[in-house]
RNA sequence: GGCGGCUUCGCCAAGUGGUAAGGCAACUGAUUGCAAAUCAGUCAUCGGCGGUUCGACUCCGCCAGCCGCCUCCA
């Protein structure tokens, strides 16, 4: 029997106990991006955690409906447009492209649905509508803006009082507004700028309209889980909920998941404070899966802190898993089976058992992905003791039995974090055409040989220079009682 | 100024009212021609001060430091 699954819910600030509204269904919503630049390491850091998040549903049986919005016209995308001289959806369209490009290589599943704000215009303007004709919102010289007045549990998410952000406001008070916390729904195009026919105006929507349109479109009015970056809570969240529920008169999302912001260099990875790291200049030196597990090493609510050689201990670590499987699969195919073990099948198999138990008490306990991993580098370890004893001794048909079980149950855990180590589809760095890795392979297999030709004639210090000039092109070379074998690893990392 | 959060081994980072997972690094030993990998072992008392409690790192209060949001932002 698996634990129930615990999330924390930033709108009640309480650990809760997912209930779905239809049992064996989860209805998921994630904001997305605004695209208008590449994608950085605080996006990736998102997109993870929600997959995450969503593989782990899945794993435990749901049907996840999963939605993550792309933001594909505002302010830097028009400018960004009007300074490359191209057309808007040009630039947004590109930066989508790239977007999947670099996810995909993280490995972060497809959403059901990516739906763009420009695509559904009608659905918001049928929203605006609606709270204009109940005075829940109003026109001004073409914008239309939200009364925070009009919407009594304005603030629920966050949890200001709408007192305190009138008084407290840091921006300037636009005096057409009835008060400076009433937000745009809908902003009225300026010279030029590129807009959709409406009641007031040719214009285009605001930025937080599009989510609760589109939510309510793919999702219903009602939906289970909503996330986003921690940033995102005010006023974005908040707004959604705020237009949502005036305008249907039900819940909006019944559970709010909020991932924290990766910081770097003491603040928060920001475009305008230009302390990002990008996901493509990453991904030329790192191993993606060095990337996700680093981003799974934290847990997903907390802030997390990029340090200098981050990726590079993420690297490390995952080194652990990838060797785990070098070894099983040379120890497993080398050896011909005998009858007497070295491995008792009880010990690996209640290891993995173990694992698995608790991996499940740590996903269940609002998906604590680092606990988990933690109890998956115990299974390593516990695989690597039982495999050192195996190569001196045949493990016997039981100990293979268990080493395989025990070997799949930690594959398959990690798969369920996203984690393609020992799945057969793990993306080597600086990964090339099939054509070019056997031709590696063949090349690294000649030096091989003529490495051991110099060291059973003791000629070591010309096996020590094959093995160093290997390692300079970035051919690492590991010898164990059963023969030489070699690894590719990224070209050394500079960050 | 308002709201919220954080402070755990050299670094990253889980976690619990009953004396602290894991990874990286380091150290000792085994193994190795030397390495690498691996194994065995070593390596923290949880920002400071009070309080509640049989007992707190975990609950409460105060202090200090840091961070996020309040403007676009994953």
């Amino acid at each position: 029997m698996l634990p129930a699954i615990e999330l924390e819910n930033s709108l009640t600030r309480k650990r809760e106990r997912l209930e779905p509204a239809v049992p064996g269904r989860i209805s998921m919503y994630v904001c997305g991006m605004t695209v208008y630049d590449d994608c950085h390491l605080g996006h990736a850091m998102s997109a993870v955690c929600f997959d995450m998040i969503r593989r782990y549903l899945e794993h435990r049986g749901f049907l996840v409906d999963y939605v993550v919005n792309f933001t594909d016209v505002d302010d830097k995308i028009l400018a960004r447009a009007s300074r490359e001289e191209v057309d808007f959806l040009t630039v947004s369209e590109r930066f989508i492209d790239n977007y999947f490009s670099d996810m995909d290589r993280l490995n972060v599943k497809r959403a059901t649905i990516y739906p763009r704000a420009t695509r559904h215009i009608p659905e918001m303007l049928r929203m605006i509508g609606d709270l204009v004709d109940r005075d829940i919102a109003y026109p001004v010289d073409g914008d239309v803006y939200f009364d925070v007045t009009r919407f009594d549990d304005y603030g629920k998410l966050s949890g200001r009082k709408v007192e305190e952000l009138l008084a407290g406001a840091r921006i300037e008070a636009d005096t057409r507004l009835r008060q400076p916390a009433d937000f745009a729904l809908w902003k009225g195009a300026k010279d030029g700028e590129p807009g959709w026919e409406s009641p007031w105006g040719t214009g285009r929507p605001g930025w937080h309209i599009e989510c609760s349109a589109m939510a309510s479109r793919y999702l219903g009015q009602t939906f289970d889980i909503h996330g986003g970056g921690l940033d995102l809570l005010f006023p974005h969240h908040e707004n959604e909920i705020a237009q949502s529920e005036a305008h249907a008169g039900v819940p909006f999302a019944r559970y709010w998941l909020h991932n924290g912001i990766l910081n770097f260099s003491g603040s928060k990875m920001s475009k305008s404070i230009g302390n990002v790291l990008g996901i493509k200049r990453l991904l030329k030196t790192h191993d993606p899966d060095a990337i996700r597990l680093y981003l799974l090493g934290s847990h997903y609510r907390q802030p997390q802190s990029y340090e200098d050689g981050s990726l590079e201990r993420a690297g490390k670590s995952l080194e652990r898993f990838v060797n785990v499987f070098d070894r099983a699969r040379r120890l497993l195919q080398d050896s011909p089976p005998e009858e007497r073990g070295s491995i008792t099948e009880s010990a690996l198999t209640d290891a993995a058992a173990a694992a698995e138990a608790r991996f499940h008490q740590c996903m269940s306990d609002d998906f604590n992905a680092a606990g988990a991993l933690g109890g998956l580098f115990e299974l390593a370890s516990h695989l690597n003791t039982a495999m050192q004893a195996a190569e001196k001794e045949d493990p016997g048909p039981e100990g293979r039995a268990g080493l395989n079980q025990a070997l799949s149950t930690l594959s398959s855990l990690l798969g369920v974090l996203g984690l393609r180590v020992g799945s057969g589809e793990s993306q080597a760095a600086g990964a090339s055409s099939e054509a070019d890795t056997s031709l590696i392979s063949a090349l690294v297999d000649q030096m091989i040989q003529m490495r051991l030709q110099a060291r059973q004639a003791k000629d070591f210090s010309r096996a020590d220079e094959i093995r160093d000039r290997l390692a300079r092109v970035g051919i690492e070379l590991k010898d164990a009682p059963s023969g030489t074998t070699w690894t590719r690893r990224p070209p050394s990392a500079q960050d």
